[in-house]
DNA sequence: GACGATACGGAACGCCCGCCCCGGTTGACA
DNA sequence: TGTCAACCGGGGCGGGCGTTCCGTATCGTC
């Protein structure tokens, strides 16, 4: 490995440009240019690329935090064994709630790599808990859930209506209902 | 209006390149590059453009046809006054099934201008008779619903999984049940 | 058959965006 | 303080796409 140890300016614009990386996607999604995240952290498109190989792997970078803790939330709220129902129907009201203040959420957990498949489990074992516990339908798979879910905190992003998000989570949380 | 009456080959083109419009877009939807659509008409973009000012106008020709004969659709089951909440599921039922065959439905139904005002005035008919009826819940508008349709459409375009799209509305019109 | 109007095709333009490169600068260490 | 490697900035490249322009071909008419 033998991290070379970066330099004090290098050091200090790769955290400048993962501030201003992670404002820019929750405010724009993945669609921002390069170009607005790197005048945003004050250095030039060369100096991100110098820390990032690609715009990708800068956003895995920003992600990877946020989907780290939605995960570990999920797999606390799994483990929580008392109500499976209220556990996946509160984090999908978690989800909601994320989503609702970073527009990148949407983007965040289709986000393909190692993360993705970590998502993908525990809402795999939050769904196959509830339906085994009555508490949602049968017949609906965490890859429904996910393309579902994906496609419509998208599509409440940039909706001028602050309620639609809670409505239209609310039509799909009556519709897991068996 | 003195409409010049086309030359011959004018007009030949005119409809190849609608033709190849139509296909392509509901293939592709409305992101397919206008190029493509010229060279599967067998024409120069300059043709194109010689018909229709832009390719939006181009896309509104398009759909013009399928909107408007959707939104017959909804004001025919609208009439059939009998059962509001069949009439407005059937109705839903039959936007799933066009949306899996034309990829462009999902832009369609939001294109601005009247046809969009129509179609949402038809989906706002259906809606608050079945809700009057007591078939679907209240608390849900007809915004509410084209921006849900919108994007679920949308999200089942590029899906590998045929039988996702009818799993999906299944939860939607579940959900819209009081 | 010839001539003028009309339409055609595709090269070219402008714009956006991800990504790379090089001349200049700055920090680290003796 | 001097020297060198590491790093910075931003101009530039390449590709995609909507749109425009103009030399050329085709149609309709006399």
């Amino acid at each position: 490995m033998a991290e070379p140890r970066l330099r004090a300016d290098a050091r200090r614009n790769r955290d400048r440009v993962l501030a201003a990386a992670r404002e820019a996607f929750a405010e724009g999604g993945f669609a921002v240019p390069l170009d607005d995240i790197a005048a945003r952290a004050g250095v030039g498109p060369g100096t991100v690329y110098r820390h990032f190989p690609t715009k990708e792997s800068l956003f895995q970078a920003v992600v990877t935090a946020r989907v780290t803790d939605l995960v570990a939330e999920a797999r606390r709220r799994a483990d929580d064994g008392d109500d499976p129902g209220g556990a996946f129907f509160g984090f999908l009201a978690h989800l909601g709630a994320e989503a609702a203040a970073k527009r990148d959420t949407s983007d965040a957990i289709s986000v393909p790599g190692p993360l993705r498949q970590a998502m993908h489990d525990a809402i795999d074992t939050l769904l196959t808990r509830a339906q085994a516990a009555g508490a949602v339908k049968a017949g609906v798979s965490a890859a429904d859930l996910v393309v579902f879910l994906k496609s419509l905190l998208a599509a409440v992003h940039d909706d001028p209506d602050p309620g639609r998000a809670e409505r239209l989570l609310a039509v799909l949380t009556d519709g897991l209902r068996p």
